[in-house]
DNA sequence: AGGTTGGCCGTTG
DNA sequence: TCAACGGCCAACC
């Protein structure tokens, strides 16, 4: 179950475009797991491939950054890169920069 | 607006 | 099988 929603992960990770972000609860629901944001973290940080998708683009549903294998100061500066301003480890008009997933329900 | 508490889902030892 | 842990979340103070 692990590979299989890390899979499904990494492909909804691909669609966000750049200058967008989505959160823990968000992935979770697209996974098919609503209210398992926590589930989404562990799959984040137990099996972290930075380099195959933008796992920094995942921030919680407040806003703030949330954590990163990399060190929260990477995943902020990596956000920046990406047009998401951050001021005091929050994003600022994130609101409006969430990308929404098409529900898989298969 | 910021800190604490309990609950959510799934993994791991 | 049980208990503890997580890159969380929402409700409460």
């Amino acid at each position: 179950m692990f590979r299989a929603d890390l899979a499904k992960l990494q492909s909804l990770l691909r669609k966000i475009p750049q200058g967008k972000i989505t959160t823990y609860g968000l992935l979770a629901e697209a996974l098919g797991v609503p209210g398992g944001g926590r589930y989404v973290g562990l799959l984040l940080k137990t099996n972290p491939e930075p380099e195959k998708y933008p796992c920094y683009k995942v921030i919680k549903t407040n806003g703030e950054i949330g954590g990163y294998s990399g060190g929260v100061k990477e995943k902020i500066r990596l956000l920046n890169a990406d047009n998401v301003i951050i001021k005091k480890r929050k994003a600022v008009d994130f609101k409006r920069k969430i990308f929404k997933f098409n529900m898989p329900k298969d």
